[in-house]
DNA sequence: TTGTATGCGTTATCAG
DNA sequence: CTGATAACGCATACAA
């Protein structure tokens, strides 16, 4: 059997198709009978409006498009899931690009924008292509893109982020709070805004404290676990070892933690270590890792609201969000 | 500036919007010259393809529904990235609907393919909706269903799993080879395909090896974090504890473990622990998680080539991937 | 309150 | 090889 169209609905309840349309969308602008009749029908033949069709005359998808940089990973799938709830609560549904921080596969996604599929977009990276100047249709605004977490400076209103150089800082400061002054830190990736406002904290704090800038205390990272154990195997060969590491994300002190574990190095007895993001499992390293909390979640629901906002025509205003220091077992007194 | 359609190509080309279109879809069709004139106008009005009017004319959607019971979880996102490598290579798209293993919003994505906002789905769960009798187009083929991973016996041939109790009796069969007689199980949540099928594999393995059942030996569990710290709560109240504990997953085995660490139990020398899934994080245990992998990605991916091959009218044949146990440090003879 | 008629931007079927 | 033209299924301006 096909599947039945707003005319087979029309036929049965001895209306117009114009009529069916309006008992969908306006239902209390057709008597009350008529509705019922309808609606009756539209039951009976388990008729559900073709998307296409409705998208194509109406110009809008009702969908957004959320570019994630690497879908498998946990940090962004949790995001994920705020945009998610907020989506599903609009009636909006949810298209999903993996762009692997590649500035090719991005435009791949613009492309979704560019030809109707998406009527906005969630960023959950800096953005890498061109996705200013989309074109829009004549009677339309502009398509909102809205960059979450990865935000610089100078990134606009669309924007949803925490304060990660106060963060960093906070981090670096709660080291220093208990009598830590050797003090190092794993950098995130380079050419990563994350990476620049981290360590822009975690230098501000030591200079606020007077420490000086040891070059040899901060690490190359890139936020894998193997980078993580890299910055294992250069710390230990560090003549004057710091006695605090700060990681500019969980999954690398993660790494580093169950290194230097093995090769027998105690946490926090001999070294404290304090990480970013407070993911799912920073909870179950032995000891429960110290880290400062990003709202992932309410990231990703502030973001889709962002743009629901933007799409209902109000002004956007750039969400800040707070972060939390949680402090668990990986930091002690030197 | 609207948007350029159809017809502005076609205008500037000089030539008709039936030439245009088939310079897009079958070039060789149209003659050298009119094609490179058409292209040419193509880039300069900067056209797209408008994707409603093309799914709405050539009655398909060229998008994928995937439903996943929780997208902000670890196991699931891996999975994930195996699917939208393989759709996108096939230039599909991926809509993702999060069901938090609810029917009612299940029921939600249903839609989705009654709608044609998608050509078929991929399950990550076991389905509660009805996703059959999914009413079709008449010149069209059945909408093909994935299922992934929650595999029962009698879901049919689109489906793409592990053999679980299997897996599970491999897992149990490695404690036993180390010597382990006394071996519980933390069992997965209740009135799920996953947990019935390796708790059998856990009683097959203690029957092969003439071990006794011990119903206080099988903790309840439901995959979560926290119901492995739970799980560490019933254990220690054991008169006679196991000196083994097969987990139905790493994310209950890394909640145990933490907590059994912080009570003073050591593993793997007062106990030893395996999980299931090697998860991202499960390597960073302490001690490392010895545990069953599942080739996440891989099954993502196989996936939804599986529902590739069924859109191109191929028969479909039912994907066994191989699991693989990955000793660590978790596990040592009692 | 309801019906008629047009168009949204494509693809595909015809002729030419 | 190319051009008219008719759908695809729906929403809405306009009439009644």
């Amino acid at each position: 059997m096909s599947r039945p169209t707003i005319d087979d609905v029309a036929r049965l309840a001895g209306v117009s198709i114009a009529t069916v349309s309006r008992c969908l969308h306006t239902p209390d602008i057709v008597a009350a009978k008529t509705r019922e009749r309808v609606l009756g029908a539209v039951r009976e033949t388990g008729y559900n409006l073709n998307a296409a069709a409705q998208s194509l005359r109406s110009r809008r998808a009702n969908t957004v498009l959320v570019v994630v940089p690497d879908i498998g990973n946990t940090f962004f799938s949790e995001i994920l899931g705020g945009i998610e709830r907020e989506a599903s609560a609009a009636g909006l549904t949810m298209l999903i690009g993996n762009s692997g921080r590649s500035k090719t596969r991005e435009e791949v996604y613009v492309r979704y924008l560019l030809n109707g599929r998406a009527d906005g977009a969630l960023l959950l990276a800096e953005p890498k292509a061109r996705w200013s100047d989309i074109p829009v249709r004549a009677e339309q605004r502009a398509v909102p893109i809205v960059t979450i977490s990865e935000v610089g400076s100078d990134f606009g209103p669309l924007t949803v982020s925490i304060d990660n150089a106060a963060a960093a800082e906070a981090a670096v400061q709660h080291l220093i709070s208990l009598g830590h002054r050797r003090i190092g830190h794993v950098c995130g990736p380079e050419n990563n805004i994350l990476t620049a406002q981290r360590l822009q904290g975690y230098r501000r704090a030591l200079d606020k404290a007077g420490l000086r800038h040891r070059p040899e205390f901060e690490l190359p990272g890139s936020f894998g676990l193997d980078s993580g154990r890299a910055a294992f195997a250069r710390f230990i060969k560090l003549a004057d070892r710091p006695s605090a590491l700060f990681f500019a994300n969980d999954e690398m002190a993660m790494g580093f933690l169950s290194t230097a574990s093995a090769a027998g190095i105690q946490v926090p007895r001999d070294l404290s270590i304090i990480g970013f993001d407070d993911i799912h499992f920073a909870q179950t390293c032995i000891p429960a890792l110290t880290t400062i909390r990003q709202p992932r979640s309410e990231m990703g629901a502030a973001g889709m609201r962002l743009l629901l906002s933007v799409l209902a025509g109000e002004a956007p205003v750039p969400v800040r969000l707070p972060f939390e220091l949680v402090v668990r077992g990986s930091t002690a007194p030197p």
